[in-house]
DNA sequence: GGTTGACATGAACGGCGGTTCAAGTCAGTC
DNA sequence: GACTGACTTGAACCGCCGTTCATGTCAACC
């Protein structure tokens, strides 16, 4: 498991449990992820259309994601389609995810 | 020159300097800085009382702070004062730091 | 049931980042 | 101007994280 995912479950709430988070949303890709994913779910093969990495890396980052809490996936068929829960997601619809110790909103633009 | 701090230097506005700045928040210890300072200036041995770290390492952070521009200094006689920059610090006063990309906020908690 | 397409998982590598230790700077005070 | 107090800087160690390569799984289609 790695660093950040365990440090936010066993320390739930702390100011390490955010630290931690964030940790999970500091890096380009996942944030991009996250990003595409505030306008609605998308299959992995479309989130690569956003981010455009070997498929390989881009399953390890969802994991990642995943194992945070940030995002969770089901089976559609062939695919896999990932979404934000909601706990994450918040208002302004499409703006904003939750990490529970605060809360990150990105401009109107883009 | 460390990579978050590089990262942002490099890539201004983009989602790498995004990430970049979140990964400078994304420790406890710098996290729990920025917090502090949303309540207003503090001197080093100030900040320290919220952090309790080796004053060396809590130096090593502030450096990185300052160089992701999230916090300044300037000397107070033997000591030397803290802040946020105007450009960080938003509305809702002392619950909110704007990252240039995206806002991070803060619960009404603590 | 074999094949293909879409992802996930595991192992291993390399580099960045947090920490520590030791030394340096800067400003007051005697 | 030596001394102390408050930080800062530099070098070095080492573990974690992002990446890659190789392999495994799961579902649809023929």
């Amino acid at each position: 498991m790695p660093r950040a995912a365990r440090g936010i479950a066993g320390t739930r709430g702390s100011a390490a449990a955010c630290a931690g988070r964030l940790r999970v949303l500091a890096d380009p890709t996942r944030l991009a992820v996250v990003r595409a994913l505030l306008r609605g779910p998308r299959h992995v093969g479309e989130i690569n259309e956003s981010v455009r990495i070997d498929p390989t890396l881009l399953s390890h980052h969802l994991r990642v994601l995943r194992e945070a809490g940030l995002v969770v996936a089901r089976r559609d068929g062939k695919a896999v389609l990932y979404d934000l829960p909601p706990s994450v997601a918040v208002l302004p619809a499409g703006r904003a995810v939750d990490l529970g110790c605060c809360v990150l909103s990105f401009g109107t633009r883009r």
